[in-house]
Parts: structure tokens; sequence; C-alpha cells
DNA sequence: TTTGATAATGAACGAGCGTTCAGTTAGCGT
DNA sequence: ACGCTAACTGAACGCTCGTTCATTATCAAA
């Protein structure tokens, strides 16, 4: 056997990144082989060569792809001309939301970080700082306006998104509280904390 | 060679696990070998077979002990007759202290608990939820005092220990600010959070 | 229908893995 | 000085790893 009936790469691709990332979130990076991701796929080993140049590759493009999501989605919600208040209820609603509805590869770029190169570690994290001082914008804006009052707009920035991607860590579909209840609860914790 | 000159189980014991916990911390618990923990003690692989039955041992005997001292040292030092605020402060304070004084094994508590079995996972979580109970207690006291605002002390309780231990994701010796000021905004941050 | 590009195989490479164990040396009580 | 035991070596076991590559089957355009 080799190229098999109705293979394309367009389906094949996806279907390694996708793959790769369940695998990934599940054993962690360095459990997971190449021969393992191929079996889920449903190629030999070798396949996945004509998609990635090497195991790093792939681990890379999935956490770039999604800081890129990230900050592209909340810029596109983001309200331009809201109050400071307005636009830190809609941050914590948006990275809850966006958060739990990506769980896996959330939780991958918060644990693989360390297999990447020092090169790919390091676009990983100005993507993550660039997020984290959207957050620090409206915490700095807000401290402008004097609605709120917060002792240090870096720790606090660091603190809420700790406290919101918390979440992820406990949250259960069916659970006690709906993803609702959730953003709610942590809204009115977040809103108190930076004293508004 | 056989038995080197010096050698005693009492020593070479404690170096296997401070390495191995080095080791696990900065690579990754999949990433280290045998070989290399050895290495770094200054023994052969076999040799650290005297010392764990496998390697997954290793790691849930590094975990177990942090667990252990982890609620042994809250215990003994939180207020027991005090008002639910000055223990919520003190548990605070504690928390962050504890933690940045452990960061590897703290960093390796949160990252490697899936490469232990069902069973080891299972004692270690057992003592996470032990030590959560200790701050979930105060938050319902100080409701019940009336002194706290909290609309859920579940999540109120994830929250503040996400919040809190996200410390030791950014704190650098030597920073912007002292591990002091580093524990009184946190506080300042956690006590309106409250409601208090 | 032919043909070049595309998608895949499957075997092989050298290296490293966790773990075992017979053998060897150092420490130490007698 | 002897002998027992504790501490460690070094080689070996069977596997699995990431990656490469010659080969082959399918697809799509001419």
């Amino acid at each position: 056997m080799a190229r098999k009936t109705g293979s394309h790469s367009e389906i094949t691709g996806p279907k390694i990144r996708a793959e790769a990332q369940r695998l990934f979130a599940r054993h962690g990076f360095a459990a997971v082989s190449m021969r393992q991701i191929a079996a889920a796929v449903g190629v030999q080993a070798g396949a996945l060569y004509l998609y990635t140049p090497d195991k790093e590759a792939l681990l890379f493009d999935l956490l770039k792809s999604h800081m890129d999501d990230l900050i592209a989605a909340w810029r596109a919600e983001a309200p331009e001309g809201a109050d400071a208040l307005a636009r830190l209820e809609r941050f914590v609603r948006f990275h809850i939301r966006f958060n739990l509805e990506r769980a896996e590869v959330v939780f991958l770029s918060y644990m693989e970080l360390r297999n990447l190169s020092e090169e790919n570690f390091a676009k990983i994290e100005g993507l993550r700082k660039t997020y984290e001082t959207e957050l620090e914008e409206i915490l700095k804006a807000g401290q402008a306006e004097g609605v709120f009052l917060i002792p240090d707009t870096k720790l606090a920035t660091m603190a809420i998104i700790a406290m919101l991607t918390g979440v992820n860590t406990w949250f259960r579909e069916g659970g006690r509280l709906s993803r609702a209840m959730v953003a709610d609860i942590y809204w009115d914790m977040v809103r108190k904390a930076v004293g508004a």
C-alpha cells in the first residue's frame, strides 16, 4: 500500500493537528509518540513528516495558532469606546468563555511551554504578554478614571488572569453551575477585587 | 569499582530526591531519564533502584511529601481561635510564602500529576482537597459571621487559590517587589474580593 | 489515456529508555 | 584481622523513540 483512496492534505493536515492536540493534552507532549499520533490519524508515522518538519513544530503550531486566535478574538470583541468597568466585565466573561471552549489547547499552552526551543518559547511568551497587556490597559484606564482602586496594576493583571484561567482546572460540563453562572460569580469577585 | 568511599544511604537517598525534583521541575517528568538523575547524583542508574521501586514512585514520593508538609505547616500556623478575617489573612500570607519557598515542587505538583497512576493521583488529589477545605472553612465562617460577602464559597476557594498560586509563575527574586510587598498587595485584593 | 504531482507506506537507522542482576568494593561490629 | 552487610557498578534485556527514504498507489490535469 502507498497512497490511500480519498486521501487529501486538506483532510489529513487538520486531522494531525487535532489528534496531536488531543493526545498532547491528555498525556503530555513528551509522553506522546509520533507513532501514537499517526495511529490516531490512521496513517504511518512517516506520513506526519509531510505536514511538520518535526515533533516540536507540531506543538509550536498548535500554541501559536491558539495565541493568535485568542488575541484576535478578544480584539474583535473588546468594546472600543466603553468605560473601564464595562471593558473589564467584557474581558472577564470573554476569557472564561474562550478558555472553556478550548480547554485542551489552553491546558497545553500552560503545561508544555518548556518543550519549545528558546526561540519558539519567546514567541509564545510575547503573545501571552500582548494579551496580558490588553487587560492591564483596562486596569490602568479604570485607575485613571477613578473607578478602580488597585494597589498595583501589574500584579492585579497577573492575579486576575490566574484566577480566571483557574476555572479550567475544575469546571465540568453538567456540574452544579452553568458557564454563565460561573462567569457571573467570577465577575462579581473581580469587580470587588479592583475596588469597583 | 563497586561501593564508593564515603557512600551512605542517608546521603545518597536525599540527594536522589533533590536531584530528581530539580530535574523534573526543569525538564518535565517524562523528559528526564533515570540515567540523567543518576548522573546528577554521581552514581550509575542501577543504584537508584536501591532507593525507589520505579520512576513513578520517585515522583509520587516528592508530591506526597510536599502535600503532607503543606498541610502540616498550615495547621501548625493557622490561628485557632481567631476571627475569619484574621484567619484568611494568615492563609493568604502563608500560601504565598510557603509556595515561593518551594517553587520547584509546587510547579511539579501542578504539572506532573498526570504521570501518576490512577491510585496515586487520587491520593494527591485527596490531599489537595484537604488543603482547599481549610480555606473554604474560613470563607464559610466569615460568611456566617457576616464579615464576608461571597456569592459561592466553593468558587471563591478555587479562585483565591488559583490567584495566590499564580504568584509562582511570575515572581522573581530581586525583582521590583519583595515577597512581603507582594503578599500585602495580594491580601488587599483577596480581602476586597470577599467583600471585607 | 497518459503523465506528473501528491499522499502515503514500511522498513530501517542509531540512540536512548526503564529496569534487572551478578559481581565487586567499602564500612563496621566483633 | 575477619566476615557480614550495605552501597554501588557495569553490562545486558527488550523496547520504543524521532526521523529518513526508496518505493508505490492514487489523484487530477492535459
